[in-house]
DNA sequence: AATGAATGAGTATTCATTCAT
DNA sequence: GATGAATGAATACTCATTCAT
C-alpha cells in the first residue's frame, strides 16, 4: 500500500489525474482490496482519500465506474508482454529453450505482480461478481494471452523441448504452478520466511521435469 | 445449486434444523456464492427461502453468523479425512507408492469439491474479509492437514519414490497443480468440454513426474 | 429490587398468581424501572424471567397490559390509608394536632414508598406518556386523596394550627416538602449517607414553622 | 412547543444550524417531550421536521448525539446566572436579604423555565436513563450551582437571617418548594387557573417562615 | 473543479405479537 | 399453561447519488 504511488504514476501514466483522483483512486484501491468492493463505502474512500464525497462522483459517474477505471489498466499492463514484440524475440533471437523463455517469463511477471498486488487482489476477488470483469478478462489474457502462448507450446513441442499432451494442459499447468507460487507467497503466507531465488528454481524444475518429454518416454517403455 | 439440499443433509446431519432454517441455508449459499457476503442483502436471503426476514435472525444472531454457521461444517468436513484413519489405510496398508496415494487422494477430494462447489466458492472467496475465517482455515487446513501431508511426503522421500527438495514444496506443487485443475475445471471454464478422467490422468503423470527422484537425477548426473 | 419478592407478595396478594407470573412481573418492575416501559422489550422481560415469549402474552394480552396490570395496585395501595378508616382515627382521637398528624403521615407513607421504590419509579417515569395513567392517578390521588386531605386541612386552619391560606398550597407545600425529600434521599442522592431520623425531624420542623400561623402573626405585626 | 423556535434561537444562538437541522431540533424537543426518547423513532421526528431520514444522521451520528445535543446547552444555561457574576451581584450589592435574594432568584428562573418547559420535561424525564446524562447533570447543577448556594446560605445563615440548621437541608427546602410550585403549575395542572403573582407570594412566605431562625427559637425555648 | 448538505431507497436487526404443538 | 418458531412491521442507521453553491 506504501508503494500506492508507483503503482499509480506507472499504471495511470497516460492519464492526465488531478491531485484529488490520485487521491481517490489510492484509496479506492487501498479499501477495495482490503474489505472487497460491496464492502467499501464511498464515503469510507472519499474520506480516506480526504476529498468531498461529491468529488468522488464528479470523477466517476458510479462506484462501479470506479473499479473499472481502476482494474481496466491493470488488465490491459497484464497482458502488454504479450501483445508486444516482446513474445517474439523470445521466439526469434534470445530463448531458444523452454527453459529459458520459462525464466524470462517468469522474471518478468514476478516484478509486476509484486508491484501491483493490491490491485491484482481486488481483480482475482471481484471477477467472480462482475461479468464484464469476466468478459474483460476472458478477451484480454483467456484470448490473447493464450493464442500466443499456445503456439509457443506448439513450437516447443515439436522441437521435443516438452511433453507431447494438449497445449491447453501444459498452460494450465505453467499458470497453476507459477500463480501458485505467487499465491502461497503473497496471499497465503506472506509473513513466512521465503527465499524467492530457490523457491523459483525449485518450480522451475518441477515444471520442466513434469513437462519433459524424456520423462515420458520413460514412462511409456519399461 | 440444484444439489443443495443433498449438500445440506450431507453437511448438516449432525444438527438438527427445522425446514425452514434448512431453506435459509440453501437460500444464503446460493446467494453468497453467486454475490458475496457483502454483496448479499437478508432480505433477499429471506425472500428466497420463503421466509419472513425475523426467521434469518432467530436462527442466526447476525448475518456474520449466518456465514460462518455455513462455513464451519465445509472446514470440519474438508479435513475429515485428513484426520481420521484413512490416512493411515493409504500409508499402512492400500498405497505403498506415491502415485497410489495421489490418485485415491485427487478421487477422494474431487468427489467431495463437486459435491460443494457453491459452498467452496464462498469459502476462497470470503476468506479474504474475514480474518476469523483465515483463522479457522489456517487452524484446521494448514496445521492439521499440513502435517499429516508432510510426514507423508517424508514417508515417500525416504522410500525415494519423490525428489528430494523441501516437503513444503512438494505439498504446494500437489495442492496448486490439483487445485489448479479443479479451478480451471469448475470455476474459470465450466462450461468447455472436458473430458476429465484424461485429463485427471495428465494431471496426475505431470506431478509424479515433476516430482520423480530420476528426473532429478538424469539433470543432475549428464 | 432484591425486596421485589415481598413488593409482589404484598402488592399481589390478592391476585392468585403463578409462579411464572411472579417471575414476569418481578422482571418486568426490575427492567421497566431502570429503562423505562418504551425502552424494555419482552424478549428481555422474557429471558429475565426465565420463561419463554409466547408465556407474557398469555397473561397479559399486550406489553400496556404488563405495564398497568403493575401499577394499579401500586396506586390502589397508595391511597388506602387515605381512603379507609385510617384517617378517621387521625382526626377523632389519635392526633389532634397538625404536628401528629404529620408524624404519622410521613412515617407510614415513608415505609410503603421505601418498599415500592421500583414501582414507584415506574409510576412517576411512566405518567406523562399514559394518558390512561394519569387519568387513573388523577381520580384516584388527585381526587380521593385531595378530598380527604382538604377537609384535614380545614380543620386545623380552624382549630388555628395552621396558617390561613388556600388548603391547595398547604397540601402542596406538604407534598412537595415531604417528596422533595423522599426523592432527594431516594431518587437523587441514594448513595450519599443520610441520617433518616434528623432529616425527618428538620423536615417536619420545616413544614410545622413554614404552616404556622403564629409565624404567619409575627411576620405580620412588627 | 409553540415557543419553539425562540427556544431554539436561545438556547442554539451560538452554534450554526442550518435551516433543516434548526427543523430537526424543533422537531425532537417536541416529540422527546411528548412522549420521551425512547418512545419517540427518528423517522417520526424525520417526518415532523419535513426531512429526509438520513439528513438527521448526517447532522447527528446517532439518535442519542441529538439527544445529548439537544440537552447539553439546556444543562449550560440552567446554571449559567450562577456561575457568572450574577450572584455576586446579589450578594454584594443588590440584595441584603434573604428574602431579597429569594424574590430574585425565582423570577429568574421562572422566566428561564417557563420558556424552555419542553426542554426541561426532557431533561426530567429522561436523566434516570442516561447515566451520561446524570453525570453531566451532577457535574453541572449539582456541583457548580450547589457550591454557590451553600456559601450563600452560609452568609446569610451568619447574619442571623435563616435558621442554623446544615446548609444542604435548607438548599433542599429551597429547591423542592420552588420546584414543586412549577411542577404543580406546569407539568400536573397546567389547565387550572393559577393566580401566579399570589402563588408565589405564598410560596415565598412559607420557605421564609420555614426558615425563620426566629421560629426557631420559640420552638426551641419552651 | 470541488464541496457538502440533502436525499430516499436500502441495510441489518429488533419488536410485539400469534399460533401450532 | 407453557413453549418457541414464525411473522412482518418498525427501528436506527447507511448507502450511492444529486445538486445548489
Amino acid at each position: 500500500m506504501q508503494e500506492s504511488d508507483s503503482i499509480i504514476d506507472h499504471l495511470f501514466e497516460d492519464e492526465k489525474l488531478t491531485d484529488k483522483q490520485k487521491k481517490i483512486i489510492e484509496a479506492a484501491i487501498d479499501s477495495f482490496s482490503e474489505k472487497g468492493y460491496s464492502g467499501t463505502s464511498t464515503s469510507e474512500i472519499a474520506k480516506k482519500a480526504g476529498v468531498a464525497e461529491g468529488t468522488i462522483f464528479r470523477h466517476y459517474k458510479t462506484k462501479k465506474d470506479l473499479l473499472l477505471s481502476i482494474i481496466a489498466p491493470m488488465l490491459a499492463k497484464s497482458i502488454a508482454p504479450f501483445v508486444i514484440k516482446d513474445l517474439y524475440k523470445i521466439l526469434d533471437t534470445k530463448y531458444d529453450s523452454y527453459e529459458g523463455f520459462l525464466r524470462a517469463m517468469i522474471a518478468n511477471r514476478y516484478v509486476f505482480l509484486k508491484h501491483n498486488l493490491p490491485l491484482f487482489k481486488i481483480l482475482i476477488q471481484e471477477i467472480p461478481f462482475h461479468p464484464e470483469l469476466k468478459e474483460q478478462f476472458m478477451e484480454h489474457i483467456a484470448k490473447k494471452v493464450y493464442t500466443r502462448f499456445e503456439s509457443l507450446v506448439v513450437y516447443f513441442q515439436e522441437k521435443e523441448q516438452i511433453i507431447n499432451i494438449p497445449p491447453a494442459s501444459v498452460i494450465r499447468f505453467n499458470i497453476t504452478t507459477i500463480m501458485g507460487y505467487f499465491f502461497t507467497r503473497y496471499l497465503f503466507f506472506p509473513d513466512a520466511d521465503w527465499n524467492d531465488d530457490e523457491e523459483i528454481e525449485i518450480t522451475i524444475q518441477f515444471l520442466l521435469h513434469g513437462l519433459s518429454p524424456l520423462a515420458k518416454k520413460e514412462d511409456d517403455s519399461p
